[in-house]
RNA sequence: GGUCCCAUCGUCUAGUUUGGUCUAGGACGCCGGGUUUUCAUCCCGGAAAUCAGGGGUUCAAAUCCCCUUGGGACCGCCA
């Protein structure tokens, strides 16, 4: 079979992590099966679609590497073909005119719910003689096209959760459009598949009591058998309610301004509902085109974890090449234009471990940008040491500092230099602590030598010179 | 409320199809230790699931069956 399935965001705010994953599970899934995947930008939604978020969809898909074979279609761009079959409906009676205003609905709605019955349309315009629904429509009363629902039992066999069965007996007959330029969404997806020669619908879990719905329209519009279906587990906030706004903001634009890379939201998202069956944890994107299968995907919801996201990214963010990790942290940097690229590549090297994510990057290394530290003094002394001995030791230091040539400012003289007379004071910490505190204004930090010798001669001295100062 | 889905450490999960090797394995996080002047990295160790509960089937059940409970999703002229 030639697979091909799709990619049907709707262009209603922008691609967040829910819609990643299932885009990265279609997209897995086509690769592994040599398929096609399909971006159909689904925007019946006249008052909610946005352009501006079409083009937050595209432009992150591509930053992920999440590509596209076919598209963007543009469900708006469609009207004429889902009018044709919208009329082949009402003509063979399958689908009917309503006229039954929000009020009278909601009105219906609230009684069922009262005594207990699951709300849905009682289908009272479907008495309503055809002939009398086209004249009111041709005299321009407000109507919407309501499907016959046929009160029949619905099953589908699902790829992840076996059999589901719907008696859709239950349901009512359901609005299919607007009008004949404004169809909606069961039934643009139904018509589209179809068009499309969707073979796989890959969607989440939240989409399960649409599948019947749409496999009756399928039905209806003689669309012969339809595609298979597999509906992803959803992906739970902490709080362990589906993913959403009021979880804040969980936008790919949001993380990758914060500084994650595209590999580690990859391999999270795929790690989030599918495993390889082994302990492996670090995945690209190829292997994971190569491994993925629907059948070790996970039946039940999995919690969206940041700190494993964390984890994942600063995994991702050690094993970066050193210019790449310049260029990738670069718009994080307090100040790119004070310091040559050498010295910045040196920055970003030297915390390059402590890195969860990029912009981590920014306070981190602030104190080799600023002109002067502050912090509190009583963080200058060594392990109870009292502040005269700082003073001395730190005067010391200066001495030493002072005498060691230009020439020789670098990570491995001065460690030759000072280590010894470091290791004469018996604990070394005496001296290189006040020191490393001095430089850096920090409790933790990467070491002094290395940190010395990036602020240079002068800079490195002055700053001893002022924690010396401090402790007057 | 109705319908549907789901159920192994706090979290992501292996193991369930083909019952025994599971006194349930790995990872994140957490705690402790080591390396290190500190932080981070790295290395070692630990706590953490009576396999939701109950009942069956069986010589044997996390694994098969039934019930209960719990959680989630959907019920729109949104997608």
């Amino acid at each position: 079979m030639n697979v091909r399935v799709r990619f049907p965001p709707s262009p209603t705010g922008p691609l967040h992590m829910g819609n990643v994953r299932t885009l990265l599970f279609n997209f897995l899934f086509a690769k592994k099966e040599g398929g096609v995947c399909i971006l159909r930008v689904e925007d019946t939604d006249k008052e909610r679609s946005k352009k501006e978020w079409e083009q937050d969809i595209i432009e992150n898909l591509q930053w992920l590497g999440i590509t596209w074979d076919e598209g963007p279609y543009r469900q708006s761009e469609r009207t004429e073909i889902y009018k044709k079959y919208l009329e082949k409906l009402l003509k063979e009676n399958k689908a009917y005119w309503c006229f039954c205003s929000e009020d009278i609905l909601e009105t219906v709605r609230q009684e069922q719910q009262s005594r207990g019955e699951a709300p849905r349309y009682p289908g009272i315009c479907r008495e309503i003689p055809t002939k009398e629904q086209e004249d009111r429509i041709a005299n321009g009363e407000k109507g919407v096209v309501r499907f016959i629902v046929e009160p029949k039992k619905v099953s589908f066999t699902d790829l992840i959760r076996g059999e589901i069965v719907f008696d859709m007996a239950l349901s009512g007959d359901i609005v299919i459009a607007k009008d004949m330029e404004t169809p909606l969404y069961n039934f643009t997806a139904a018509v589209d598949d179809r068009e499309m020669r969707i073979t796989h619908v890959i969607r989440g879990e939240d989409h399960i009591t649409n599948t019947p719905k749409q496999i009756l329209l399928w039905e209806a519009l003689g669309f012969g058998p339809a595609p298979l279906y597999a509906h992803l587990p959803l992906i739970m906030a902490e709080d362990h309610t589906k993913l959403s706004k009021r979880h804040g903001n969980n936008s790919v634009t949001r993380y990758r301004q914060e500084g994650y890379l595209p590999s580690a939201i990859i391999n999270f998202l795929a790690l989030l509902g599918w495993n390889p069956g082994d302990n492996r944890e670090i995945f690209s994107l190829q292997e994971l085109c190569k491994e993925f299968s629907l059948e070790r995907v996970q039946k039940s919801p999995a919690v969206f974890s940041l700190e494993r996201l964390d984890w994942i990214n600063g995994e991702y963010i050690r094993v970066m090449a050193p210019d790449t990790l310049l260029k990738a942290c670069a718009p994080f940097l307090p100040d790119t234009a004070s310091m040559n690229q050498e010295t910045l590549a040196a920055i970003v090297l030297l915390q390059k471990e402590r890195l969860k994510k990029l912009s981590n990057i920014t306070e981190l290394s602030e104190f080799f940008f600023a002109k002067k530290l502050t912090y509190d003094t009583a963080i200058l002394p060594w392990k109870g040491a009292a502040l005269k001995a700082t003073k001395n030791s730190l005067e010391a230091t200066l001495r030493i500092l002072e005498g060691i040539e230009e020439n020789d400012w670098n990570k491995e003289r001065l460690e030759t230099i000072l280590m010894p007379e470091a290791r004469k004071t018996g604990d070394r910490g005496a001296m290189l602590w006040p020191l490393r505190v001095a430089l850096t204004g920090k409790k933790g930090s990467p070491g002094p030598f290395e940190v010395a010798a990036i602020l240079g001669k002068e800079k490195s001295i002055a700053r001893v010179k002022s924690a010396i100062e401090k402790l007057q």
